[in-house]
DNA sequence: CCTTGTCCATCATCTGCTTGATGGATAGTC
DNA sequence: GACTATCCATCAAGCAGATGATGGACAAGG
């Protein structure tokens, strides 16, 4: 029985809470929680914590702890796009992959975070058809953006001549989702591996 | 308050319970669990009835759900011998190779499950750090078993003779730590992958 | 009688979510 | 300008169910 109501609300902090800023700022706490804890250590009581606010607040702009999830999930997805707006004048397929190889690179070491993230997502979707759909059109886009250099560069004679693109671009997106998972790699070491897999692709006829 | 008490302890099922076999079933359910749900779906309960007993016995045997997560860790792990005992006439570094990663591919489609709690671990093993030691070694020791082939065959030209040894170590790891992560991707897809990264390491002077 | 393995019942805590209330802001009406 | 209604965002408190763990008892075998 509440007896005394000590506290009074507090007045809505201004640059907080426009509604949709409001659960643009319970987003990111939940991905950074996420990052630090993994889905498995996620509470709605440390998001709010971690937010400011109150449970019933946080119930409030997200009904339930999967509808905070999905929002998580799409604002992930939407940051993810790792296919660059096309350039005016695309550079010649070997530096544009190797471009693009060192841009994701770049990307993880700088927003580890989001890539832990992204991993946790990765690792559910195993389990959770929906998610498993999300990330499986976000591959293929991936995919459908390295193929045709992949297959650019072979027939320009850049790459190999038996380079099998499809194939190729599976062993470039596998290279990055597995990159958390080499629990000892410098990112020197993670370049190295990117260069070896250029090289791998590479036709060794043309001098580089 | 027990006023009665109806049920009669169940005498000790013959063939179940000797201990460390006990244990052993315990283990397994668990995993088995884990590739179900996760770790996060991993319910001390739910072992317990898997394996049919109370979960007050399961606590008799795993004094903590920690205990029993570690012994599933250590299960897993001892399993991870993906070094096979010396073959008393080693083929030809490439050959080796080629050998390697086919075999590996074969576990993953026949044991899946296992990959997908290895998978568990992994992931686990980003926060965790005794978890991440463990792992560790076991890259380690894969590691320390693939360089010496990659360096023989670069050297004896079977492979290019630019490569890099330890990254290319790395990917090769990291194609098989990434194969759960390619959600759309077919037993047949995973081959072409592996060929296609065999192909990447080739000297391509050398006749195949 | 001691050890091993088992069970039933129960506890304390955690956790997602709900309830009922509060105050500020805004708009319409007098 | 003053009054009223309504909406938005917030909070304190609490519930119900799940979950890891414990206590105490019992049987069987040595």
């Amino acid at each position: 029985m509440p007896t005394s109501r000590t506290s009074v609300p507090v007045p809505r902090e201004r640059g907080a809470g426009s509604g949709a800023q409001r659960r643009q700022e319970i987003v990111a706490a939940a991905q950074r929680l996420i990052a630090d804890k993994g889905f498995e250590g996620l509470r709605v009581r440390e998001v709010a914590d971690r937010v400011g606010i109150n449970i019933a607040t946080l119930h409030y702009h997200f009904p339930s702890k999967e509808a905070l999830v999905t929002a998580v999930v799409q604002d992930i997805v939407g940051r993810l796009d790792r296919v660059p707006a096309g350039d005016v004048q695309p550079p010649p397929p070997r530096e544009h992959l190797a471009g693009h190889l060192h841009h994701v690179l770049d990307q993880f070491e700088r927003h580890r975070e989001q890539f832990v993230v992204l991993n946790e997502l990765y690792n559910r979707a195993i389990r959770d058809e929906a998610l498993r759909r999300v990330l499986q059109a976000s591959d293929t886009a991936w995919t459908d953006y390295l193929v045709p250099i992949l297959r650019a560069g072979r027939d320009n004679g850049q790459l190999r001549a038996d380079l099998d693109p499809v194939a190729a671009a599976t062993l470039i997106t596998g290279f990055f989702k597995s990159l958390l998972f080499h629990l000892g790699l410098t990112p020197q070491g993670a370049r190295q591996a990117a260069d070896e897999l250029l090289r791998g692709l590479d036709s060794q006829e043309t001098p580089r």
